[in-house]
RNA sequence: GCGGGCGUCGCCAAGUGGUUAAGGCAGCGGCUUGUGGUGCCGCCAUCCGGGGGUUCGAAUCCCCUCGUCCGCCCCA
C-alpha cells in the first residue's frame, strides 16, 4: 500500500520544533501589544475575485501560483495567497473604518502553488500588521518600526532594511509611459520574460535578477526621477522620520515589489543568511486598495513577515541555540498497582488544578521502567506510589536531580510540590543541578 | 512551469553487480519480579521511495514515476 504524505510542499511542525514557533509567536504577541494592535482573524477561503481583484491579475501570485477550485455550489474560492485583501474585505464588509482607523496584526496560514525550495512551501505563515486609514508618512515609518523593533526583539541580526518610493498612481503611470518606451527601444537585449512584461507589468522587470537584464537596465530612467515633487517630499519625510527612529536603511530604486497594490513607500527587509529566499518581510503603502475593493478611498500601510524564514533565521543563529527547550513537567507520577494508579490519578488532576504540569504514567510497568521515563522526562520530581506505599498512607517525592526522597502523606506532597512551584513562579520547577 | 543534486529501519549511516543488507542513536525486553540517570545482554529493514527493464544474479546498471533538496521564475 501506498504510504499516506503530506501534499507537496505542506510540511508538519513537529514537537520539538513548535516550541520555537510558540516563543516566536509570543514575542510577536507581546510586540503588537505594545504597539496598540489589536488582532483580526480573517477565514483562508475567500472568492477569487477577491484577490484577481487587489492584488492584481497581472502579478504571478494571482496569474500562477493560486489554490483555486469551484466548491459546491460552483463558486470559485481560492486559498489565501496573502493577507492584505481578507483584512481590508473584513474591515470594509463590517465597516470598521467608520469607527476610525484601524490599527490590526493577523497571522496564519498562506497558500501558494509554487516549486517548494529553501525557505518556500505552498502553504507557509505569515504574520503581518495593517494601518488601516493613516497616510501620514509617520505612519509608515512605524509600521517599518514595528517589523524592524520584532526582529530586533527576537535576536536576528544581520538584516538589511531596504526602501524605495513607487509614487502614486499619476507618478507610476507617468513613469511607465517613460520606461516602456526606453525598454521597446532595447526590446532584443532583453530576457523573453523581460520582453513579456514590458506589455504587462514593465515596473516588474527592474527587479530581476537576471544580471544580463540588469545591466541593460543600468541606464534605465529611475523611477525617483518621475516623483511629483509631493511624493518626493513625502517619501523625504518617511525617511527622516526613520532617521529619527535609528533605523538604517538602504534606498533601493529598483525595489518594485510583486502586488500591484503598492504606492507611495516600498520596503523589504532581507538576510543575507536565507539562501535564495532572502526576504524575510516586505510591505510598503496601498494607499488604493481599500478603494480598489469597493471602500472610500482610505490611505493604508502594512507589511508581511514569513514565519518559516523567520525561523529558519532563529534555528540558524548560533545564539538562539538551545534557548529553547520543549516543555517538561514538573512532576512525574510513578504508580503500580491498582489502587495505586487510581491515586495517582487523582493527585494528578489535583496537582495540575494547582497549577503543576503533570506526566502520568500510564504503562504499568516495573518501577524501573517508569523511573526511567521519569528520567528522560526532565521532570525534576517523581512521585512515586505502590502498594506498600497506599498501605501506609503515603506517597514517595523523589528529587530526581539529587536521587533524594522523602515520604509523605500524598496532601504533604502535594502541597510541597504546588509551594515549589506557585511561590517562586515556573523557574522554581526546575531545581538547578 | 524550467534546470541540477539526492532517495538504504523513526533519525544518522555503511554498502557501488554475487549466497543471510554493517554500525550508531532512539525504541522495546532482560540483567535489577518496587527505584532512574552509567554498564552489560537480547530484539528491532526477507528488504533498499514506487513501477518496469538489463542480467544466471541488482540496493548497486538503464528507463519511467513519485518524493525531497538546491537554483530559476516569483515572493514572505
Amino acid at each position: 500500500m501506498e504510504k499516506l504524505q503530506s501534499l507537496r510542499g505542506m510540511v508538519d511542525l513537529l514537537p520539538e520544533q513548535t516550541a520555537l514557533w510558540q516563543q516566536v509567536e509570543a514575542c510577536a504577541r507581546q510586540q503588537f501589544r505594545r504597539a496598540a494592535l489589536a488582532e483580526i482573524r480573517t477565514p483562508i477561503l475567500e472568492t477569487t475575485e477577491l484577490f484577481a481583484r487587489g492584488i492584481g491579475a497581472a502579478t504571478d501570485v494571482v496569474g500562477k501560483e493560486m489554490y483555486t477550485f469551484e466548491d459546491r455550489s460552483q463558486r470559485s474560492c481560492t486559498l489565501r495567497p496573502e493577507g492584505t485583501a481578507s483584512v481590508v474585505r473584513a474591515v470594509l464588509q463590517h465597516g470598521l473604518l467608520s469607527q476610525g482607523p484601524q490599527r490590526l496584526w493577523y497571522g496564519g496560514p498562506m497558500f501558494r502553488y509554487e516549486r517548494p525550495q529553501a525557505g518556500r512551501q505552498r502553504q507557509f505563515h505569515q504574520l503581518g500588521v495593517e494601518l488601516l486609514g493613516f497616510g501620514d508618512p509617520r505612519s509608515d515609518a512605524e509600521a517599518i518600526a514595528i517589523a524592524w523593533d520584532l526582529l530586533m526583539a527576537l535576536g536576528i541580526g544581520s538584516l538589511s532594511l531596504e526602501l524605495n518610493s513607487l509614487g502614486d498612481a499619476a507618478d507610476r503611470a507617468l513613469y511607465r509611459e517613460e520606461l516602456v518606451q526606453w525598454l521597446e527601444a532595447r526590446r532584443h537585449q532583453l530576457d523573453p520574460e523581460a520582453q513579456a512584461r514590458i506589455s504587462t507589468n514593465p515596473l516588474r522587470i527592474l527587479d530581476s535578477k537576471s544580471t544580463d537584464t540588469q545591466a541593460v537596465l543600468a541606464e534605465a530612467p529611475l523611477l525617483a526621477d518621475s516623483l511629483s515633487e509631493a511624493s518626493r517630499q513625502r517619501f523625504n519625510r518617511v525617511r527622516q522620520a526613520l532617521d529619527q527612529l535609528g533605523i538604517p536603511y538602504q534606498l533601493n530604486p529598483r525595489l518594485v515589489r510583486g502586488l500591484d497594490y503598492y504606492t507611495h513607500t516600498a520596503f523589504e527587509i532581507t538576510s543575507a543568511e536565507l539562501g535564495a529566499q532572502a526576504t524575510v518581510c516586505g510591505g510598503g503603502r496601498y494607499d488604493g486598495l481599500v478603494e480598489q475593493l469597493g471602500g472610500a478611498p482610505t490611505p493604508a500601510v502594512g507589511w508581511a513577515i514569513g514565519l518559516e524564514r523567520l525561523v529558519l533565521l532563529l534555528s540558524t543563529t548560533k545564539t538562539s541555540d538551545g534557548l529553547v527547550q520543549g516543555p517538561r513537567p514538573d512532576v512525574y507520577l510513578v504508580s503500580r498497582g491498582e489502587a495505586a494508579e487510581l491515586q495517582a490519578l487523582a493527585l494528578a488532576q489535583q496537582l495540575r488544578r494547582g497549577g503543576c504540569a503533570v506526566d502520568l504514567d500510564l504503562s504499568g510497568a516495573a518501577f524501573a521502567k517508569q523511573l526511567k521515563r521519569a528520567d528522560r522526562s526532565g521532570a525534576p520530581w517523581a512521585l512515586l506510589i505502590g502498594d506498600g506505599e497506599i498501605d501506609q498512607g503515603v506517597v514517595i517525592l523523589k528529587n530526581l536531580r539529587h536521587s533524594g526522597e522523602q515520604r509523605l502523606d500524598p496532601q504533604g506532597a502535594v502541597k510541597m510540590l504546588l509551594a515549589e512551584l506557585c511561590d517562586a513562579g515556573p523557574q522554581s520547577l526546575h531545581p538547578q543541578t
